[in-house]
DNA sequence: TTATTATATGATAATCATTATCATATAGGA
DNA sequence: TCCTATATGATAATGATTATCATATAATAA
């Protein structure tokens, strides 16, 4: 099975198992989540559904990245200016590197955070759930565009 | 000179470089932030002058916190929910521990990200502008309330 | 298959942090 | 002390997100 329709199908069995309905658009936004390699935002999922469902409303986007995201199916990247963004794709805290030009979000694959987590409990006695570690940055795009 | 003297010192002294007017609201914004130990937010920063600046306005609690960051003076730390918290006792980029509960924000000192973000650029192109570590959880005090 | 009902949706209003506006006040140099 | 650019206070506007509510529909049972 292809990482993301494994991925979708993960999200389906929670909603499942938690006994939500499967509604079409339930469906749409769960498959734009598991596909997302972007990072999009609940804006960019609600204009890429317009074309397959044009009576479709912001706020059943939001309701349902809400929803999904609340079952830890999807991780929710915010800012301090402008939009969350959403990674469905690897729902689980890693390290991102951020464009904050064109807001471009790469992963960045990392491990060894788990030991880090560890000595924080023991020396501050933190329950830790989640980190996040984010790199802020320009990319080579924007800095061929715009010498710095 | 203490450490928050040497922060408030060199918070007034870039307000000078640049030409900004040195106001009792400036600098009463400058001293807080100076002295933040508790991450506070825009808010708390407000409440806390109402005493010695009861007229006050929250707009100059904003303008003042934003023109101190321009400076690069004050570390922002946005969330997804709530509100924007400071800190302008340690401007730079630096590891966080996080209460997913009281909101508590302690700092976590920790090298070696440099070393990582050398290993960005090397590989991604990106030129690395900061970065932000933040250790999500919950804190003893909030363990000892209510267990989890 | 149809009826039932709890839940989901669509449309839109409300919220909340933050930012913009504008008339008035004041810091800092002449 | 005067002058002027900038800062302040009060408040409106903005933008993302959340809440509300009437209507529609998924899922279960008859």
């Amino acid at each position: 099975m292809a990482d993301f329709e494994e991925r979708f199908h993960s999200i389906v069995e929670k909603l499942k198992e938690n006994n939500h309905k499967i509604t079409p658009q339930r469906l749409a936004v769960a498959k734009i989540l598991a596909l997302s390699k972007g990072h999009p935002s609940v804006e960019e999922i609600y204009e890429q559904l317009q074309k397959d469902f044009p009576t479709m409303s912001l706020a059943t986007v939001y309701r349902n990245v809400i929803l999904i995201k609340s079952l830890g199916e999807v991780l929710e990247l915010g800012f301090p200016d402008g939009r969350n963004r959403y990674d469905g794709n690897k729902p689980y805290s890693h390290p991102h590197v951020v464009c904050v030009r064109c807001k471009k979000i790469l992963d960045w694959d990392f491990s060894n955070l788990k030991d880090m987590a560890k000595r924080i409990t023991d020396e501050t006695g933190f329950k830790i759930l989640s980190h996040r570690l984010d790199f802020f940055g320009i990319c080579q795009d924007c800095l061929g565009k715009n010498a710095v």
